[in-house]
DNA sequence: GTGGTCTAGACCACG
DNA sequence: GTGGTCTAGACCACC
């Protein structure tokens, strides 16, 4: 059975936790093309929270293409799915955010360089 | 004068954005000590928003020790301060789904490691 | 229904009676873990302040580790909260305060000692 | 010379600060009856601040009834001082919230008489 | 003139 | 229905 985790201390809503988590399976190739997701219910029961908190993140990984959402049959994985919009502009900007509190940690260019790979190789070598 | 750019569009709170731009000129050194900032007025004329929403970042930045806040007068960098700690793990967790998000787009380890070079360049070297 | 009450003659911020008492009523013991604070908006009635008065009052609480905030659920109070360190030394500031006008008003070493115990006293056997 | 100290970095308005000081050396007996203050002039000086802030301070203190305010002299300690406003109320609040704050860090019913002692001490015999 | 507090009220995000 | 965000605008505290 999957495992999904959540965060009820975090500021970021649990919907969102939710289909962060998917995206990563889906990114690592832990879920593959044509696999099933928990049902909404199922899911819902195990994580302890509101159906439509766990039929949100569902509508989410959707929207990106990465899962097939239909009525009546259990949520796929979309195989050759390439996320949505490219937003890469977000992503600069987040990545740059992260740079500046691991530099006013006091780190340098080398070490927040060290963090980086470190995330790198914690993600594809798992 | 700074420049600082808020973009109503986003799901970011304003008063978040403001103050991770704050964030990351004192981190780039763009703000050095003592360094005045905006007046809360000012700064609100010239980005369009409320008064409050400004002084909400400003308050931000005092908890974490970016700026100095005192009443009757400016707001002023903080030199030698060490922002209270942002919890490395939220970075980890915040830097593993960007790496999702790149993937998923299609690029591999290589273009994923480049992209956060480029990135690091891009905040040491401007 | 929880008793809060706000002097809006004092120069201490309604937000700030606000919180405190909350402060009290947990030290107390009269608010326990996991117990639900008021809706921001029925105790902002109830007191007759602004909804975001209240809200700000809970931030604080929250911030220090006494309440736990969420989204779209009710405020609730937080069991083995240890506060964050309101400082040492300001409280003892704050107690030598109290001394100085408490001599003012021609109370002996003795008199305030029995000051003291009095409200320790009111404190605990309530 | 008096020596009188400012904590910028307090959220405590500075003209509250100096004013304290003074009602703390005055209830210790470190200044009395007819005795002078030094002038506004330079007591600002010396502390670094704004003369209305040092006037603001005095000003207060004569309220209380502590000092003698006059054109063209000294202000000068009151001898049988006795403070204005009996305003035991606010000190029993006032106490009330330094306890609450002690026993959230933790501290139990003798811990709270013991801290209270100290101060009781620090100040009677210095 | 600076930041802080508070209001009334609208609208959004979340569960 | 909960808390969060933001606005427009008034007034206060501080220096």
């Amino acid at each position: 059975m999957l495992t999904i985790e959540v965060d009820f201390g975090s500021d970021r809503p649990v919907y969102r936790q939710i289909a962060e988590q998917f995206r990563g399976l889906v990114a690592r190739g832990d879920l593959i093309d044509g696999e099933e997701l928990p049902s909404v219910r199922q899911l819902a029961a195990n994580v302890g929270v509101n159906l439509n908190t766990v039929a949100k993140a569902y509508r989410i990984l959707a929207d990106e293409g990465l899962v097939d959402l239909r009525h009546g049959s259990r949520a796929r994985v979309l195989g050759g799915a390439r996320a949505r919009a490219p937003e890469v502009e977000e992503l600069e900007r987040e990545l740059g955010d992260v740079i500046s509190r691991l530099v006013l940690q006091g780190r340098g260019r080398e070490e927040v360089q060290a963090f980086f790979e470190t995330a790198v190789e914690r993600f594809f070598e798992r």
